[in-house]
DNA sequence: TACCTGAGTATCGTATCACGATATAAACTC
DNA sequence: GAGTTTATATCGTGATACGATACTCAGGTA
């Protein structure tokens, strides 16, 4: 059932390249409708994890730079950047001193709905574009 | 069965929010495997999309700008860099003077199949975590 | 208390890279 | 063959992720 240690054939390849498109042009379509609403790609990411995040609404430096996939002291920048516009705040961590309780703000809060519910409209649109390749033993004709 | 109009749910923005988590994972992982063989991400996607490129293993500059989502500056400036190191070369176009074809080396060959290999486990290992999120009028228990 | 080790956050300088603006050459059209 | 479009290339700029470093606080040990 799985072709590990396999080579690859061209199938292959395409089926690989062809997932990376529909990852690119999920993130293009992202940049292009997150920055008409004048934000940037990473400030919707770190929006999108705030709200998104399990069982909470807000989140600690260290959660988003795992979540993000970033080095914590990018993640500190792209908050500062994003507190400048007024997206997120900081506040107080309930139990730890040194961390640090990221919030979204009321105009974060708004933006990003808008931002999200088109997102969603795009990933209904795309449909298969964005799943990932599968390898079986017999491929399907 | 589409959503399209409605608001979103908590529940939404953490479906949203996890399938950017896997994106950024699978690009995390593609990053750091990559790099450990000397070459930057894009470098990889730009060999990805020549050897995957339908029905043939060449493309032009405009080709590559479409499969890769960026602009054709961006993409002569990548294939430099790509040809500085010895993974791709520039050849004559059959058919248009103006155009060129992009090809991959032996040496771009040989890296790109091992790189290809490592993503393809690395996509079946990641499973159900890359798989984009799907709205229906009655969400699954 | 005093101390130590590690974790969380912040600052700064650097390097990469995608982009817009611009240029040149070939193709196409009339 | 003059004008328009398409394909590739060059250059300067801006944004940003990162490593190195520093500071504060937590938790343990004596």
């Amino acid at each position: 059932m799985t072709t590990e240690g396999e080579p690859l054939t061209k199938r292959d390849f395409e089926a690989l390249a062809r997932f990376r498109f529909g990852i690119r042009s999920y993130l293009r379509f992202s940049e292009e409708t997150v920055r008409s609403h004048g934000l940037t790609p990473q400030q919707y990411q770190l929006l999108l994890a705030l709200k998104g995040f399990p069982e909470r609404d807000w989140a600690s430096v260290r959660e988003l730079a795992d979540r993000l996939q970033l080095r914590h002291n990018s993640v500190v920048e792209l908050i500062n950047r994003a507190q400048g516009q007024g997206l997120v705040t900081r506040a107080a961590h309930p139990t730890d001193a040194r961390a640090v309780r990221v919030l979204l703000t009321k105009q974060g809060e708004k933006v990003l709905s808008q931002l999200s519910a088109l997102h969603r409209d795009e990933l209904q649109r795309m449909g298969s574009v964005l799943m990932p390749p599968v390898w079986s033993e017999f491929p399907p004709a």
